[in-house]
DNA sequence: ATATATTTTTAAGTGAACTTAAATATTAAA
DNA sequence: TTTAATATTTAAGTTCACTTAAAAATATAT
């Protein structure tokens, strides 16, 4: 039996408003991968404490108490990968993991120790921003997805997910890494997939790919 | 209700088996603030487990898979402690709590990582040995409880037993630390305490204090 | 608009690590 | 060595975060 806090379930909520919209139970139970019966429970116990708002079969909203609490693992879910790949070297493709046991078992103090001396970073070794002590994201230009862009749109890769180590390890294996530029040379209707030209080189990347891929425009 | 793990009984039983000799329940649930009833309920799983060697009212011992396993979290309990005083500056008392929650939550590849990056460090701010991958502790010499000394005998602070936050609150503020020559100035029979004086300071220290503080004896 | 499919909730039950209280062993003292 | 004190174990019960299966509500398709 798998056993997540309810501090999972909070950071859940809180990526998966900005992926999905509306978010149902059943939504996070896969993401969390358990039970929507377990979810539904867990509902019920976060909303008495006042962490989210939840009548059943409606939707589910962070509480602003709920989303500090949320917005607060976050920065240290990051942080920690932060050191984890700066300061200790780890594959890019463990960290996400490592740091999702980390996250729990530190202090404010320490998480706060930790930021100060991995100098304020701003973004994590992924591309997701790092919310600062008070909770706010640094300013950062809007991200969209690889997916939507159209043919000869030009632009550069800002952000990778981290949902599936597999797709990090896929990724650094074409070559694609943050800050890159690129334009795109071809999207094929008919499965999704794009082709992209990074430096001298074209790589072929599946809808499923590109969609978990997020880049800055080229204006 | 408290939630300890197996792990937190193997690395206590190792401990106490250099503290107390022979391990009983009682000792074993008061370090961890358990009831005796867990720790019986507990043994009988370690030992079918094979970790422990535990018959029914007789002492218990750890077998060599129990004991290879509490060396393995007592080294990354002492790692981490490093890390927090030696990288990130945090304050010597507080250490062993947050290293406590952490041990329980990295691989053994982030612990070896962060082993390296440390430099391969033989011992944690608090003096003890710092096992290394293979389980093997640093060659040092043997430490006695201050408690132990007579008047004159001359000695080196080695170690401060982190067992209370406030013993290493109470000890930095006597202007105690590790590495530190003293002189035993005088032992009060009547209640154990003893005098040392450290460079021109005379400090009183009483017997419970001076129990857990270990030295390394001038010959 | 009704039937069907899907989602969500409820109900009942599990396993892990506890708890308290009572029963049983062991150890120490008279 | 018998009794008293202490330590340990057993028994029964609790809490937490799950599970599966059935019931209920909502959404979708014809």
């Amino acid at each position: 039996m798998k056993n997540i806090s309810k501090e999972d379930y909070l950071s859940a909520i809180y990526k998966l408003r900005d992926e999905a919209g509306e978010i149902k139970p059943n939504i996070i139970a896969e993401n969390l991968e358990i039970s929507p019966a377990a979810v539904t429970d867990m509902l019920k116990k976060l909303s008495t404490d006042g962490f989210v708002q939840y009548k059943k079969y409606k939707g589910i909203k962070l509480t602003a108490k709920g989303e500090r609490y949320a917005v607060h693992m976050i920065r240290k879910h990051r942080l920690w990968e932060t050191f984890l790949f700066e300061v200790l070297k780890m594959p890019w493709e463990k960290i996400h993991s490592e740091a999702e046991k980390l996250e729990h078992s530190s202090s404010d103090e320490l998480v706060d120790k930790l930021e100060e001396y991995l100098n304020y970073p701003k973004f994590d070794p992924h591309g997701y921003p790092i919310p600062d002590k008070n909770g706010s994201l640094p300013k950062h230009k809007p991200v969209i997805a690889l997916s939507e862009l159209r043919k000869n749109d030009k632009g550069t890769i800002a952000r990778i997910s981290d949902f599936k180590s597999e797709l990090l390890v896929y990724a650094a294996k074409q070559g694609l890494s943050l800050g890159q530029k690129f334009t795109v040379k071809d999207k094929l209707d008919f499965d999704g997939s794009v082709i992209i030209k990074i430096n001298t080189n074209e790589v072929s990347l599946s809808k499923k790919i590109a969609s978990n891929i997020f880049i800055v425009m080229e204006e």
